[in-house]
DNA sequence: AATGAAATGTTATCCTGTAACACACTTGGA
DNA sequence: TCCAAGTGTGTTACAGGATAACATTTCATT
C-alpha cells in the first residue's frame, strides 16, 4: 500500500510496503513508457524512500558510498533528473532536498506539506486550489510551465509536543 | 507609484518610480516599527529593486564591490536576513534569488509567478487561494508557519515572442 | 566616558549543483 | 557478426550558495 496520499503517515505504519509498492510503481511506469530504471537510478530511488523526509543529494551520494559503489555527484544528481522528469520524486525547493512522489505518472502539480521539526513531508493535489492558481495565472497572462507549493509548519504528531523538547 | 501588484510591469513603466517608492516604503515601515535600515541594509534592498528580477545574493555581492564596499558574504545575507524577517523582500526559493516585496507589512502569503525567459517576478495575495490553502492545512491537522508558491512559466510579453529567438 | 546590545568585518569552510570530456553499454541495422 | 548512434555512467574540476565562529565597531543610553 501506497502512502496514503493526504494524510501524515501513522505511527506504526508498515513502511516497507511503503518501499515496495513505490518501486513498483516505478517499474511499472517505466515498463509502459519504455523508460530505463536502471540500477543506480532504482538505487537512488529506493534511498529515497527510506523515509518520508526529503533527502539531500549528497546524503544520497553518503549512503550510496558506504554501500561500496562511491559514485560521484554527477551520478546522483543525473538519476534524480531522471526521477524528476518522470514524475517519480519532487524536487523541494525550500530544502535543497527531494522527496518520492506518491502518484507517480499523474501530473505534477502537488503541494507538499513539510514538519519543521521531524522534516516528514506529505503530498496533497487539490485540483480546487490547482484551478485557483491556473486562474490566477490566466487573470495575469501567464503561461504555466511549473508550480512550486510548499508549506512549511508543524505536522499533526509534532504540534502535539509542540511545548516539549 | 509602486509596481502594481497583480500585474507585470508594462513596458515603459517608470521604474526609478517603483525603487524609489520601495526605499519610502521601507523607511516608513523602520520608523514605524523601530528597526534600524542602516547603510548596507537599505543599499541591498535598493540593489535588489533594481529591477523586477530575483537577484542572487553573489550578484548583490559582485555589485557591491564594485562600488568598494567589497564586503563579504555574510556581510551580504545578513541584511538579507533582515530583510526577509520584515517582508521587505521575499526569497525565491526555486532559483536562490530575493526580489522585493510589494506590499511589506502585509504579511507574506504572497504567489509569485516567474518568467522563465525574461526572469521579470511578479507577486499576487489571492485571499481564496491562501484561504484553500488553510483549509488544506486544517484538514491535516497541518500548522502552518510559512509557505512558498511560485509559478514558473512565460509571461505574456514572452508569451508573445515565444516561437521566435 | 562607560556599558551593553546590535550590527558589521573577517576568515574559513561547508553544502549544492554543473561543465566538460572520456568511457561503456545497449540496440537496431548493414 | 560487426558497426554506428544514442543513451547512460565515470571522473575531474569547479562554480555558486550559504553559514559557523570569532573579532571589531557602532549606537543608544546611562
Amino acid at each position: 500500500m501506497n502512502p496514503q496520499p493526504g494524510s501524515f503517515p501513522a505511527a506504526g505504519h508498515d513502511h516497507h510496503a511503503c518501499v515496495r509498492s513505490a518501486l513498483r510503481g516505478a517499474e511499472r511506469l517505466c515498463a509502459e513508457q519504455g523508460l530505463r530504471l536502471t540500477a543506480i537510478r532504482r538505487r537512488v530511488l529506493e534511498l529515497i524512500w527510506q523515509s518520508h523526509r526529503p533527502s539531500g543529494a549528497y546524503e544520497i551520494l553518503e549512503q550510496l558510498a558506504g554501500e561500496g559503489h562511491r559514485p560521484s555527484p554527477p551520478t546522483v544528481y543525473r538519476a534524480l533528473e531522471f526521477l524528476l522528469a518522470h514524475g517519480l520524486v519532487h524536487r523541494i525547493s525550500s530544502r535543497n532536498a527531494f522527496v518520492g512522489c506518491s502518484r507517480p505518472g499523474q501530473g505534477h502539480m502537488a503541494q507538499i506539506f513539510i514538519c519543521d521539526r521531524c522534516s516528514v513531508a506529505v503530498e496533497l493535489a487539490d485540483g480546487t486550489l490547482n484551478r485557483r492558481i491556473r486562474r490566477n495565472a490566466d487573470d495575469l497572462h501567464f503561461h504555466i510551465r511549473e508550480q512550486t507549493v510548499e508549506i512549511a509548519g508543524l505536522c499533526p504528531a509534532c504540534a502535539g509536543r509542540a511545548n516539549e523538547g
